[in-house]
DNA sequence: TCTGGATGAGAAAACGGTTTCTCGGGAGGG
DNA sequence: CCCTCCCGAGAAACCGTTTTCTCATCCAGA
């Protein structure tokens, strides 16, 4: 079983097995003609001797390298890991593995890294980025091999997948109105944002054409200074508060506590990206829009590799649906056990 | 420069130079006898066409991929991606591309990646985790490639790199008693883990003998739920706490807010993990240590080259120094100023 | 003028598989 | 009984490089 020295090969079995190399390849890929027996006998050899073939000598003349390579300048991984993880779900099982390159927002780094996974033979390239409306700083529109973009901005007539910002939004909004809450307020990040202006315009949607959006950074000392701003004017005052992101929600959370305001009781809280550190962590927890960015990579993995076997791929962009992850800051039929979590302390 | 169809071989550049495919090989890598005036010709020729060798056809026989394996049980990523931003960093240069697996904490996951990864003859493997102290669930004693470990525990005579938790604890520490503080309690994680127990050795130690050690969850909740018990108690209450990670220190930082005591007048807080996404957004901002994790990738990917390249690497575990990155959360005699960040706000 | 070493360059083998081509033999049909 | 066809299996070509070997040629020294 996979002795020290040189790694088995093919040679080997067929020569355990006493047929040819061409036998034993054949054998091995169920292609070819020959008896049942013989096909047995080498692959008893194969297993015997533990063969595994020779991804690169196979990739060589298949013109294949079982390989694609995803390139990304979401250094912090946040949207990032979740869409690889995707496609390492969706690809594994081909035995095809992936090459992740963070290019920052470098263009030598990114050409560097995508030569290096040119040379070595990928057969796609996933493009993923922190935001849905820029681009990689590296241009793909030219490449001897498929390319899909997830959560990035894609070329002319290329494979786009995105999440549904509208219908994530829609459905927060939703949520909220089915709970009953009549003063939905949108707090959210800088309208220079798509997404942004996408989950907005879908919330005034929501409610009809009303609707207050205020926009600033994406942070939670922006969710703290929102409600301050909305508890100091004039005026009726939100029963809920839809946010752009968790990190907002967060803030926001934390500040109506501060101010004595109960969530869920007396404002309910949605937050978008159902970041799980931070929407679980929130006192009490946060309900948040789930992107679905495995999904996402589960998808854009299918993709690339039917667009890499020669398939075709209707161009354009896909919308995946969001999920509302219900939590315990909007209240609503779920029972609101505000528990602290078995926190369980030893003083030594 | 890259024509649509097939890829350019060696053979046109050859061709293109009027010389043979051995020579045109030898020119490009330098080596081999020629005229200079021949180097140049072939040179130019491959320039001209945007000849770019294909990497199965060299590793095949140079029985080297230029490839090196990432397997994960990190699933969150937030310990293994900067050991992967490392990595990559040291490697890329080399024209080494970085396959990442998360293998969760499943042996057959783990097993088919490793699989997948061995096929396509990769140059070596780091294997990372969430945790020092624990394994992967796949054995990689006895593989025909080199293996380091980074941040998570490797098998007997292997290589594997760690940060210097003691010396991490102990700077922070020291820098508490710099800054005149008496009464130091440290607030941390579970004792099952290794780092605890080196951390709360070390923090003893720098208070010659002394302190208090305080063991919960590694979460926001625990940190409130300490600062509860240290303010019930009887007795004096601490000065400063230094906490085992930042989740716990941003729950305590909060706790001692709700509670009126200020931060760092009053207490001074120091978390670990120096995780920029919680330390920089507490209130005040929290100095942290930070295990300086990319340098461990670095390091990594440093060591694994060397190895793949047959040069002899001392086998045992290598300690690299944490570096204390400070905030707000200690005062001290950085100019204290508890801004609330340029937060602009547009109603619309 | 002859020999020998150095030099430039190409032919060919190798890497480890897959795939096409070839070939001998057995079965079946005329 | 002979011819054909099909089947099983091996020989050889191929994928795109690198590397070793071989071979002219040239120049220096005797």
């Amino acid at each position: 079983m996979s002795a020290g020295g040189g790694r088995v090969r093919i040679y080997d079995v067929a020569h355990l097995a006493g047929v040819s190399v061409a036998t034993a390849s054949k054998a091995l890929n169920d292609t070819g003609r020959m008896t049942d027996e013989t096909r047995a006998k080498v692959k008893v050899a194969a297993a015997e001797l533990g063969f595994r073939p020779n991804a690169m000598a196979r990739g060589l003349i298949q013109r294949r390298s079982f390989t694609i390579g995803l390139l990304t300048n979401d250094s912090y991984g946040r949207f990032t890991l979740p869409v690889m993880a995707g496609i390492s779900e969706a690809l594994v099982d081909q035995g095809v593995s992936v090459f992740l390159c963070g290019i920052e927002d470098d263009p030598a780094l990114g050409k560097l890294h995508l030569d290096a996974m040119l040379d070595k033979q990928v057969d796609g390239i996933i493009a993923s980025g922190k935001r849905v409306d820029r681009r990689l700083p590296v241009d793909l529109s030219n490449l001897p091999v498929p390319v899909v973009y997830a959560f990035t901005e894609g070329h002319e007539g290329s494979v786009t997948l995105v999440s549904d910002d509208a219908q994530g939004s829609a459905e927060a909004v939703e949520h909220l109105k089915r709970l009953g809450r009549k003063r939905i307020v949108h707090v959210t990040g800088p309208e220079t944002f798509a997404s942004v202006r996408e989950r907005a315009a879908a919330y005034r949607n929501a409610l009809g054409g009303e609707g207050i959006v205020l926009h600033g950074e994406w942070s939670e000392h922006w969710g703290h200074a929102a409600v301050d701003l909305l508890w100091t004017a004039e005026g009726a005052r939100p029963d809920a508060i839809f946010c752009g992101n968790d990190q907002i929600g967060r803030g926001v959370v934390d500040a109506l506590r501060e101010r004595g305001v109960s969530v869920p009781e007396d404002v309910a809280v949605v937050g978008f990206d159902n970041w799980d550190i931070v929407a679980s962590q929130t006192r009490p927890p946060m309900t948040s829009v789930d992107m679905n960015l495995k999904a996402i990579g589960r998808e854009a993995g299918r993709l690339v590799l039917e667009l890499a076997e020669g398939r075709a791929v209707e161009p354009g962009i896909r919308k995946l649906p969001c999920r509302l992850v219900i939590r315990q800051s909007c209240g609503g039929n779920a029972a609101v056990t505000h528990r602290r979590g078995g926190v369980e302390a030893t003083v030594d």
